[in-house]
DNA sequence: TTTGGTGCAAAGGCTTTGCAGAAAG
DNA sequence: CTTTCTGCAAAGCCTTTGCACCAAA
């Protein structure tokens, strides 16, 4: 568990459950999906309450808020970066370990059981204009 | 322009000067940013217009309806599939062609001006559950 | 105490949708 | 005429936020 901001974080029975929760599966939920998780040790818990920390805890470095497309954010416990494919049909997030040299159709295939359709590569930075 | 569905799709005002918009900017405009440039040409043209046919093009694949991360969706007018770098202070998001067969940080670094800080691929397809 | 967290409910941002009137075929 | 489309406004969905109370340090 990596280190906090300025200020301190507490660490409540809320942030523990959810952290714990979101530990617990290999799957990547998203924020209502944990929700629901949470509920069942935690009843009173309040979806606001699971927004803010996963928020949080993302800032932190603690966890990944992955926005990989689709309506909804999904959330991952595992710090480092690595790929994903998702599930045309039921919206199902895998995790893919791609080697940093690679041919990106063969090696897709030979990684996961998906059937893969497309792919998309996105990358981030700043723009031109920005850097000035 | 490609063909439509089983249901005859008119051309009108609205759908002509939309495409038209789109076809004539290189950026990825969401689709408030082309109702804007939309209501230079219409005034009295309505949001939900430009979203319902922005949405029945992309259905047709006239257009493509850009589902890369960030909070709006973006819109597209060329068909090919291609990648994007998206700028992380200004939102701005470029095209970026790449060969097959690459090394990512390297090809990107070289085609384009945007200084790269992440990637992040992803593949969709069907999973294993869906398949049977 | 003081500071930060929680639950609740309301508000926000983006997108979709129901409907009555308008327009195209 | 019939069918599709439009503008408008309302509703929907996901997420964020203000606030009063609560809990940890």
């Amino acid at each position: 568990m990596s280190q906090l901001n300025n200020h301190s974080l507490r660490i409540t029975k809320q942030r523990q459950i959810i952290l714990d929760e979101l530990c617990g599966v290999t799957s990547h939920p998203t924020a209502d999906v944990l929700y629901q998780m949470v509920r069942k040790r935690l009843p009173k818990i309040s979806l606001g309450t699971v927004y803010r920390n996963l928020e949080i805890m993302s800032e932190c470095g603690i966890i990944q808020k992955l926005d990989i497309g689709g309506t909804q954010k999904r959330f991952d416990a595992a710090a480092h970066v690595h790929y994903h494919v998702r599930c045309n049909q039921c919206g199902r997030v895998d995790d893919l370990d791609l080697p940093p040299d690679f041919n990106v159709e063969k090696a897709a295939g030979q990684l996961t059981s998906f059937k893969i359709l497309r792919h998309r590569l996105e990358f981030t930075g700043i723009c031109p204009e920005c850097q000035t």
